[in-house]
DNA sequence: ATTTTAGTACGAATTAATTCGTACAACATT
DNA sequence: AATGTTGTACGAATTAATTCGTACTAAAAT
């Protein structure tokens, strides 16, 4: 059961390397996003401690370097994360999401035709659905 | 020419009703949102006060009560902050973001027949197009 | 003309996110 | 044993978002 306040950007960020990664030091951590952005060693470390305290993070102190890994999914993360958004930004009608980012940044021929597969299944299953 | 900074949360629920009525005073911006939730009328009075600063609303100042309109596209606005999103969590994926929210909230079948639409139609335009 | 009403302006408190410096602890090296 | 290296812990500064109270101003009603 996973029921924790959404994580900020730069959790996020931490959470996608973890996801990415699965258990590592925080020097590891730091090592990955130094990479995309000037980011001090301090910074990260506190940022772990802090999802620690919120539960986002679980660690094994069992060894002096500390172990840090996920402590929520990221399917459900990405899940409340996009529903929130939709919400926010799109009164609550993912349909209009999905116009909007179809229309947009319109994808290759093959990502559309695996877009259609899988609207051909989501017809097929009769609706035991949720409707929008 | 729009190349502003994002709006933050509340200031998109206010633009939100800006997009909606058009030309609002402080008393109608603050009526609509009061139905939402509890929330004072000097807080909208001074958030449309600080996205006039921001440039995210314009306002009518010729009489006594001032009336505010978005300054701002609700369009290119929502692509903005569909990109941002799609960047922080879904490491710029937007196809991946596509298949979460039709996999999830499925939609009902004219919305799917919608989309199928729209997407034949990017199929027919040859690809003159940006790839994801 | 006085009072009441309905508006705007402004300062400031609160809260949360983010960042990093400094101090301390354990282990490794000489 | 002394020193250096590599970790963790903690406090605190900074910045931004959000909220609202109080003061002021103009118009309307008496």
């Amino acid at each position: 059961m996973e029921n924790l306040p959404n994580p900020t950007e730069a959790e996020l960020e931490i959470l996608q390397t973890l996801w990415q990664t699965g258990s590592c030091s925080v020097k590891q951590v730091h090592g990955i996003l130094q990479e995309k952005r000037e980011v001090g060693y301090t910074t990260i470390l506190k940022q772990l401690q802090i999802m620690l305290e919120k539960k986002l993070v679980q660690r094994d102190e069992s060894a002096r370097i500390h172990l840090y890994q996920a402590a929520i999914s990221e399917q459900n993360t990405k899940e409340k994360l996009v529903q929130k958004f939709v919400i926010n930004t799109f009164q609550g009608s993912s349909h209009q999401l999905v116009m909007q980012v179809l229309g947009n940044a319109a994808a290759s021929a093959s990502e559309l035709e695996e877009i259609k597969k899988l609207i051909s299944q989501l017809e097929d299953q009769d609706s035991t659905h949720q409707i929008i």
